[in-house]
DNA sequence: TACGTTGATGACAGTCACTGACATGGCCGT
DNA sequence: ACGGCCATGTCAGTGACTGTCATCAACGTA
C-alpha cells in the first residue's frame, strides 16, 4: 500500500466539480477543494495551473483527436468537408457522456471566467484543425477560415446537443449544423 | 479648477498601455499604474473591472456600431450578405488606428489571460449580431451560424490587416475574406 | 453667506489565487 | 542495508481584487 492514497489528481478533479455544483465556482476556495480530496492547496496547484483548468485539462485529447480525424478523410475531400467529417466524429466520443457533458456545460455557463476559458480551448482546437489542414496542403487564408466556421458550427451543434436531452446523437446535429453554414453562406 | 486632475480614466489608460508595452502585461503591477497615474490602486479598479479590462472597455462602441450597421442594411439582404456588410462598415472606425491597434494586439498577443478576454468580447460581438439578425427576423440557428462566421472573418481579416503595414483599409480586406469563407462553405 | 449633499478619491484591512523554497518519508534499485 | 527519487506537506511570500469608512472640493439651496 502506497504511503498516500492513489489517484490524487482524479480526487482533485472529482472534489473539484461537486464543490462548482454544490456552491458555485466562485464560492468554492481551492483550499475547499484540496480539503475534499485530502490534500493540500499546494498539491492542487501541482496538479492544475489554475482553478479553472480543473475543467478543461480533458480538452488536449480532444484535438489530438481531431486532428487525427483529420488525417484519416480522403484527400479528395474539400477542406470544409474535412472539418466536418473530423467534427462529427467527434459525436462519437460524447455519447455516453450527455449527462456529464450537460453538468459541466452549466457551470461554465455560469461564470465569465470559465467562458473565457472555455474559448480559449476551442480556439486552441481551431488552431490544431487549421495546422493539420496545411499539413494536407490547403494554404491560407482558406485553411483558417475552415478551421473557425468548424469550431463555430460545433460550438452551436454542442448547445443544440446539451439542450436536447433525447438526442444521444451529436454527429446528426452536426451534419445538419454544417448543411445550415452552407445555405448561409450561399446566401439563403 | 477642480480638487483632481482631469480625466482619471484617461491617465490610467494611458499609463497601462504604455507600462504593458514597457516591461509587459505580466511584469506591471496595478500599483505601478496608478502610481504613473498620479492615482492609487483602489482608484484604478473604481475606473476598470479587473486589470485586463483597460485594454478592452472601448469594445462597447464597437458593439454598437455593429448593431446599428446590421439595422442599417436593406431589408431584401441574404443574411451573411447584413453580416458582411456590418463587419465591413468597422474598416472607417479603424481607418486613422493602424498604428495603436497594432501595438495593441501584440500586447494582447504576448499574454493568454488577454487573449482569453479578447475572445470574450469578440463572443460578445457575435451575440450582438445575431440578436440585431433576430431582430430582422432571420430563425436560428441561421443567426448564429452567420454571425460566428461574421466573427470568425473578422478576426480573420484584422490579423491580415495587422500584419500588412501598407494596407490602411480594413474593409477591403474583409470583403475579400467572406469571398473566401463563401468559396470554402462552398466546397471548393 | 452658511449649510447640507454629492461624488471622486484616499486609506486600510482583509481574502484568495498562485509561487518559490525547503522538508519529509515511503518506495525502489543496487 | 543504503541512497536517491518523487509526490506531498509546510510555510512564507506577492499581487489582484473587495468592503468600508474618511476626506474634502464643488454645487445647489435657503
Amino acid at each position: 500500500m502506497g504511503r498516500w492514497e492513489p489517484n490524487a489528481r482524479g480526487r482533485l478533479e472529482k472534489a473539484a466539480i461537486e464543490l462548482y455544483i454544490e456552491r458555485g465556482y466562485e464560492q468554492t476556495t481551492v483550499a475547499e477543494i484540496a480539503k475534499r480530496a485530502g490534500l493540500t492547496e499546494r498539491t492542487f496547484f501541482r496538479h492544475f495551473a489554475d482553478k479553472r483548468e480543473v475543467l478543461f485539462w480533458g480538452s488536449g485529447t480532444l484535438r489530438d483527436h481531431l486532428v487525427n480525424a483529420v488525417a484519416a478523410v480522403p484527400d479528395s475531400a474539400a477542406p470544409i468537408d474535412v472539418i466536418a467529417g473530423a467534427v462529427e466524429s467527434i459525436g462519437a466520443i460524447f455519447r455516453e457522456r450527455h449527462e456529464s457533458a450537460r453538468r459541466r456545460h452549466t457551470v461554465i455557463a455560469a461564470n465569465a471566467e470559465l467562458r473565457e476559458r472555455e474559448l480559449i480551448k476551442l480556439a486552441s482546437l481551431s488552431a490544431a484543425l487549421a495546422d493539420a489542414l496545411r499539413r494536407r496542403g490547403v494554404t491560407d487564408p482558406a485553411a483558417s477560415l475552415a478551421a473557425e466556421a468548424g469550431i463555430a458550427v460545433f460550438k452551436i451543434a454542442f448547445e443544440r446537443w446539451i439542450g436536447d436531452p433525447g438526442e444521444p446523437d451529436m454527429s446528426q446535429i452536426v451534419r445538419e449544423s454544417f448543411d445550415e453554414l452552407k445555405a448561409v453562406a450561399a446566401g439563403r
